[in-house]
This record gives C-alpha cells, structure tokens and sequence, in this order.
RNA sequence: GGCGAGGUAGCUCAGUCGGCAGAGCAACGGAUUCAUAAGCCGUGGGUCGUGGGUUCAAGUCCCACCCUCGCCA
C-alpha cells in the first residue's frame, strides 16, 4: 500500500552560509527519511527553501551596502550547490521571494482575518524621522536602563546580560549612528493564540506517544501551564510580503509568520511545476497522509505550537471546499544542536565546519556518515576532526568499504568477473542471507522512528556478520581444493553486499550507486536532481528539484542474478590520513 | 531566578515496564591473508555526578544538592 508522505524540512535562512550542524540538526535526517519511503514505494513530498525576508537580511544588506535581493540570492544559491553536492533530494526547494509564496502567504493571513483569529493592536516603535521609517528594535543602540553601558543593543545589554525593553534605551541610535529618532505608535495585526489555545491544546495531548520529548513537553508546557497570548504578525518593514489590505501596503507579514507557511505554499508550487495543480491535495487535504517536520530544536515553538495554530484558523484555503481540513503535523522530530570541538558552532567567530567545504575536501558520504553517527536525536553532540577521521578510517572504511572491496576483488579476480553459481546453498549460506533480510524490517522500523543512528548501527553490525561469515568460509583457501565451496561463499557474500547496498543507500547514496554499478547493474537506485531558474512575474529565481522517474532501488533484499557481469571494483571510500586533523583544526576560528 | 536538557568504560554514546551494567571505537593478547595493515577470535576496563529515601531488588522511582549546556526573566 503506497501511502503519502510529506517531508517538510526546516527553512534555511538566507543571510548565513550552511554548517555540518544545520545538516545534521534538520536537511540530512530529512533525507535519509525521504530516500528510505520512496525505496518502499510510498509517495513522498520533500519540500523546503529559502527563508529570505526580515530584519537580519536587511541588517545584512545595510552593512554590505548592497540589496536584501542581492544578499538572500547570494546565499540561496549556495544552499542549492550544497544539496545537490550532499545529495539532499528535495523535491522542491525554492524561495519565499516568489510570486507563488507572496500569493499563498496573504492568502492565509487573509483567510485567519476571516476566521476571526487576527485582532490589530497600537504599539510603540522607534521610528527615524531622517530615513522617514519604523526601526525594529534589532537596529537600535544605546544607553541600557539598567547598568548605563553606552552601547546596549535594542534587545539585550552586552555589559549586564539582561535582555531590555528596547523602547526604554536611554540616548538611542541606530546602528548607523542615526539619532533623530522618536517613538511613535503604529498599528499591527496581531494572531489570537488565546483563541485558538483549546484546539492546540487539544492537538497536542492526543495520539503524540510517538513524539520526542524534547519537543512535547515545553509545548504542552508552554500551552498548558503558562498559556499561549496574543503574537504581532506584522512589521513596519518594506523586506517582506505586504499586508494584503488597503492602506497597510507599507507593512510586511511579520517574516515567522510566513516562513512556515511556506511548507504549504512550496507543496502547491510543486504541484503547479509539475503541471498537475491539485495534487498537493494529497498530502494537505488527507488524514492518510503523514507529515513529518524536520527541524533544530531552536525552531520546536514555532511547528509544535504556532504553525499547527495557523493551520486550525485557517481550516482550508480560500475557494476549496473538501471533506477534510488542512493536515496538522503528525511528527516534529526535532535534533539538538552539535558543537565543534566541545565549543558552540558560531559563522561569525569562524567557529564552523561549511558543509560546502566539507564536502569538497572529503566527499558526500564520508560526511553524511559522520553526520549520521553523531546525529543529536537525544542531546547535543559534538563534532571533533579527531573522531571525523578515526570513525572514517575505522568504521566506514574498515567495516563496510573494506568488505565491499574484498567481495568484489576476489569474485573479479577469481571467477571470471562474473557472478558465480552457487548451485545450491548450504544452511550457513542461507543463515547469512537470512539474518540480512531481517535487517530491512529491524532497520526500516528505525528510519521510520526517525531512529537514524541506531539505523545506521544496524547496518554495520549487518556488515560486520558478512565479514564474520567470509571469515568463517574461508574462500580463499576452499578455492584451491573445493571450487564449488567457494562458489558457494562468494555467491552469498556478493548477494549480501548487494543487500546491504539498498540498507545503506538512504544513508550512503553515492558509494551504494556506484556499488550498484559494481555488480552490473544498469540503471540507478535513485532519481535525478537539477537546478534551473525560472521567470516569476516579478522575480526571476532558481530552484532545485528532484525527480524520482527512472530510479529503481526498491526495498527488498536482493535478487541478484547469476552470471551477471562484475565490473572491476575500486574502493567507496577514502582513507584519512593524521594530518588533516591539525590541518582542519588550524582553520578553526578567526 | 524560572523552565528544559544532560552528567553511565580512556573517547562517543545506548540503556524500554525497577530484575545479574551495554555497543562502537581506542588498549591488550591470539590465529589468519581474499581485502584500503583491512577483517576475524579473545581479554581487560565502571562507586552509573553527590548524599539520602522507597523497595526483596534502583542507572531507572522520590527528595535534596553539585556541575555543564540551552531558552526565558
């Protein structure tokens, strides 16, 4: 039975190039989980972009004299080279600078202004009566009210650590040195959570015994115990997505309030891409559908509380009038954070590993590996160039390259470059065989639970009984007095590795492709992916896709067939040597 | 100060319903050679942060405290 899937995968934001911990906090957990249902059959929707509107990228783009537009494509682009290199197979990832976002976006805020759950509310701001703007408080600098430090920022005080009221700073400035400013009020749209507080409540204390408690029990707790209010959902900002309504035309959509709709809006941009406008249906529209929201545990309010409370107020989009409401998130399996070298990871003190330099010096798997052993499901965890390179070497290499490359070495070298005819097989042989079909259930399970380390773990051990099994063979030496012993043993070791092959692609794609190739297989496992820009009304943009047509890679364990041709073999992975850990540790910080 | 997460082998971490402390790597010893000096067999290694409590039995449940990290005041 195919069911729908939908993948939703955190939104990167567009002022900040990609590091190893955004990877393993969110994009690469999503991945693995997208390839695994798709090798099952099942209908799987991965959909992301970038996060390109509010006050940081305007920030950024003050400082760098340049445009917002030019500071979030810049980095958009980045992230598309990055996924395509890491094999992170969104089906759509695209932008919310785009017509499509901007249109499903107001429609939304328009369809919650319906539904009664938007009241407006007059607040304070500073406003500059030089530049003739509202300045959000990130902007502003000056005296703190509390320990008179000359140079608190408008949110926090760097002296005295406390965070402020930016509206009571003493001699304020903007961060260009703009002192003409003055509070004024302004008017903002704002949602009612307090309304809607009974139907989160009640979302997320039934049927969540699947969900991880790191991102349960603050929701309920925040829900429950200190009671959800009333949140602005619009800025006096011209970066953004107007407020659709006559006169508010100077105001944006307040940039959390529409970078998770973009879950949505990037599921009906696929839908039209592909030339078949409602089938985002199935995966929003369906109570079969399971959705599964991969994000950093720095994100859990927003998709445990906020977005689902967006979802109940809008119920359906304007115009559809089906059976069901708009899907809520059946799981939120947010990670922790992963440190570098025991220190929190920080761009601007280049305290970083990017994951496109990483993955251009040592190559995708041997990343998504690292990645993947070290994910932060249950707490923080830290990546060490030390440990990068000993597990690379010693688990990676040793455990599964080195039995794929002895596998095929000796079938090449000894059996004609063919698979051999093993006749009939033994009861070890079959044991062997047998213990790796169990593992696509036990492994399956895993990914499913969005236990990918654990997942991982298994397939080694499952790699680790091959090695054991040759060992016990010995076909070198049954080759010289017995052919049809070893025969025998190479015929159920390569059916192993060729097993094993579809068990590590989710997590290994590339080295399980060219594995594939290897054992004379045409065709490839999975689909293919692409970037192409494509012309907006307003804008023009690119976006990367994933297409799925061709693949073959199924879940099931393997058939391979007798006689097929063995391509001479080379290793999947590289060993590292030593030195780079100094190497790498010398680039480190600024 | 409040809330949350964490403290288990040299390192990175599992540990479900309370039932004889686990895995991988590292270390040490052994047999082997198809393979990227790889793989395989075996061994050692722990006051489960500290102190109390409940229990026939506590890494696990309860209380207090110490330390680390994060979020919020």
């Amino acid at each position: 039975m195919s069911k729908p899937i939908l993948v939703a995968v955190a939104w990167p934001y567009a002022n900040a190039e990609i590091h190893v911990g955004n990877i393993s906090g969110a994009y690469l957990p999503a991945d693995i989980f997208a390839r695994y249902h798709r090798l099952l059959g099942n209908q799987v929707l991965m959909v992301s972009g970038s996060d390109a509107h509010g006050t940081p990228i305007t920030v950024r783009a003050d400082s760098e004299s340049k445009s917002p537009e030019e500071i979030y494509s810049h980095y958009h682009e980045g992230f598309l080279k990055l996924f395509v290199d890491l094999g992170i197979t969104y089906d759509l990832f695209t932008t919310t600078h785009s017509d499509n976002h901007f249109n499903v976006a107001q429609t939304v805020f328009n369809r919650l202004l319906e539904n009664g759950f938007l009241y407006r509310e007059i607040e304070q701001q500073w406003y500059s009566s030089k530049s003739n703007r509202f300045l959000p408080d990130r902007y502003i600098e000056g005296t703190c009210y509390l320990c008179g430090y000359d140079e608190a920022r408008g949110d926090q005080c760097d002296s005295c650590g406390h965070i402020l009221d930016g509206k009571k700073l003493l001699q304020p400035r903007s961060k260009t040195g703009d002192k003409s400013l003055e509070l004024r009020e302004t008017e903002h749209y704002f949602i009612d959570l307090v309304k809607l507080s009974d139907q989160i409540s009640h979302y997320l204390s039934t049927d969540k015994s699947h969900w991880r408690a790191n991102v349960l029990k603050p929701s309920l707790y925040t829900v429950d115990e200190i009671g959800l209010h009333g949140r602005a959902i619009t800025r006096d900002l011209d970066w953004g997505i107007p407020v659709p309504l006559d006169g508010w035309d100077d105001k944006c959509l307040y940039v959390w309030f529409e970078a998770v709709i973009g879950y949505l809006s990037a599921s009906i941009e696929w839908a039209s891409n592909n030339n078949e406008p409602f089938s985002w249906h199935q995966w929003w529209y369906n109570d079969d559908c399971l959705s599964y929201y991969f994000i950093g545990k720095d994100n859990i309010p927003f998709h445990a509380v906020i977005w689902p409370a967006e979802l109940i107020g809008v119920s359906q989009l304007s115009g559809d009038d089906l059976s069901t409401k708009l899907n809520l998130p059946y799981d939120v399996p947010a990670n922790e954070f992963m440190n570098l070298e025991g220190e929190k990871i920080s761009g601007s003190r280049n305290w970083a590993v990017w994951g496109l330099d990483v993955v251009e010096r040592y190559g995708a798997d041997a990343v998504r590996y690292y990645l993947t052993v070290n994910m932060p499901e249950t707490k923080d965890t830290d990546w060490s160039w030390s440990d990068f390179q000993q597990r690379n070497n010693d688990q990676l290499v040793a455990t599964w390259g080195n039995l794929v490359n002895r596998v095929l070495n000796f079938a090449y070298k000894n059996f004609d470059a063919k698979v051999p005819d093993p006749k009939k097989l033994r009861n070890e042989d079959q044991t062997l065989l047998n213990t790796i079909n169990q593992g696509f259930d036990e492994i399956g399970r895993l990914i499913e639970l969005v236990k990918m380390r654990q997942a991982l773990q298994e397939a080694f051990r499952l790699a680790s009984d091959v090695n054991k099994y040759l060992e016990d063979q010995a076909p070198w030496f049954t080759i010289k007095s017995d052919l049809d012993a070893a025969s025998k043993s190479i015929y159920t070791a390569l059916r192993a590795i060729d097993s094993l092959k579809i068990v590590f692609s989710p997590f290994l794609p590339f080295s399980s492709e060219q594995l594939h190739v290897y054992l004379g297989y045409k065709g490839s496992l999975f689909g293919d992916q692409s970037i192409r820009n494509v012309q907006d009304k307003r804008w023009s943009r690119s976006l990367l896709e994933y297409s799925h047509k061709g693949a073959t890679g199924l879940w099931k364990p393997s058939e391979l067939p007798v006689g097929q041709e063995i391509h001479k073999p080379d290793t999947l992975f590289q060993k590292l040597d030593e030195e780079i850990i100094e190497q790498e540790m010398s680039r480190l910080g600024d």
